[in-house]
DNA sequence: ATGGTTGAATATCAA
C-alpha cells in the first residue's frame, strides 16, 4: 500500500495536479492539507472519477484537511479528542481529520503556524501539539498494536539540517526549541518518523517559500512528516519526497511525501 | 519596491 501526504495550498487551484500525482505514483491514500475551501466547495467528483473516496473538513478559506482513499475510508473523525480551538468565541479549526483505510488509521494534520515567537498563535501551536501528543499517547494505550500514522504539515523543522540556514531562522518560528520539544513529545508518545531514514539530509526539504526564488536556490525546509505507531513503522519499506511536484507553473509551495507499506501479515 | 509569490476573496489576510 502506498500513502502520501501533501499540503496542496488550495485544492481547487491544484486539483488537476493532485489527481495526476495520484495516478502517476499509484497512490492509495493521500492526506491533504490546506484545501482552503468549505466542504461544499471541495471537488469530490474529480476524485471519485479517479477512483478515490474523500473525507474533508473545511470551514472557510483557511486551513482545510482531507483524506482521499481508494482502499476504504471508515471511522471518519473530524479533529481529535482534546484538540484546542481558536478565536472568539473559541472554535475548532479544520486542521485534523482521521479515517481508517485498509486497516491503517490515517490522521491528516495541519499544525498551526506560530507566525512569530511572541505571537499568540505560537502559544496556540504549542498547546495544539501538546494535546496531539496526549491524543497519540491515549491511542497507543488503548490500542497498542494498531497501525496509526500522523501525517501532514507540522510547521516544524526538527533538526538544524532541516533548514537551509539556521542563521536566517534565528528568532523565527519552525526551529525554536519549544517547537522542537513539542515535536519530540509527539515522538515520545510512541511514534517514529518513518520518512527520514529513507530521505536522509542535509539539504532534503519538503517546502520552499514562493518568494525569493527559494526553490531554484534550494533554500527550503523539511516540515512535512509521517509519524507512525510501532505496527505502522514496522511495515514501512520506503519513503520519498516528490520534489518534481514543486517545479513548474501551478506548483504548491510544498512537495508530497510518499510512504510505502508492506502488506500486513497475521 | 525591501514580503520580491501565491491563493483565498475581492481589501486584506495568511503562509
Amino acid at each position: 500500500m502506498r500513502l502520501a501526504t501533501w499540503n496542496v495550498n488550495s485544492i481547487r487551484a491544484r486539483v488537476d495536479r493532485v489527481i495526476a500525482f495520484l495516478e502517476r505514483h499509484d497512490v492509495d491514500v493521500l492526506a491533504i492539507q490546506e484545501t482552503k475551501c468549505r466542504d461544499d466547495q471541495f471537488p469530490y467528483l474529480l476524485f471519485e472519477s479517479a477512483g478515490y473516496e474523500v473525507a474533508h473538513v473545511g470551514h472557510n478559506q483557511w486551513n482545510g484537511v482531507a483524506i482521499a482513499s481508494r482502499v476504504g475510508l471508515a471511522e471518519v473523525q473530524e479533529g481529535f479528542d482534546g484538540m484546542p480551538g481558536w478565536g472568539d468565541p473559541v472554535a475548532a479549526e479544520a486542521r485534523a481529520l482521521s479515517a481508517v483505510c485498509a486497516g491503517v488509521r490515517v490522521v491528516s494534520l495541519y499544525i498551526p503556524n506560530g507566525r512569530s515567537l511572541d505571537d499568540p498563535h505560537m502559544a496556540y501551536k504549542l498547546q495544539w501539539l501538546e494535546r496531539l501528543a496526549a491524543y497519540a499517547g491515549a491511542r497507543r494505550a488503548a490500542a497498542p498494536d494498531e497501525a496509526v500514522v500522523l501525517m501532514g504539515d507540522w510547521n516544524i523543522a526538527p533538526l538544524d539540517e532541516d533548514v537551509w540556514s539556521m542563521a536566517f531562522y534565528e528568532n523565527k518560528t519552525h526551529v525554536s526549541e519549544p517547537e522542537r520539544a513539542a515535536f519530540r513529545a509527539v515522538l515520545d508518545a510512541g511514534l517514529t518518523d518513518v520518512t527520514r531514514p529513507f530521505t536522509p539530509g542535509p539539504g532534503v526539504y519538503t517546502y520552499w517559500d514562493y518568494t525569493q526564488l527559494r526553490f531554484p536556490k534550494r533554500q527550503g525546509m523539511r516540515i512535512d512528516f509521517a509519524l507512525g505507531s510501532p505496527a505502522f513503522a514496522a511495515r514501512v519499506t520506503d519513503a520519498f519526497i516528490d520534489r518534481e511536484e514543486r517545479k513548474g507553473k501551478g506548483a504548491s509551495d510544498h512537495a508530497p511525501v510518499v510512504v510505502d507499506l508492506a502488506p500486513q501479515f497475521s
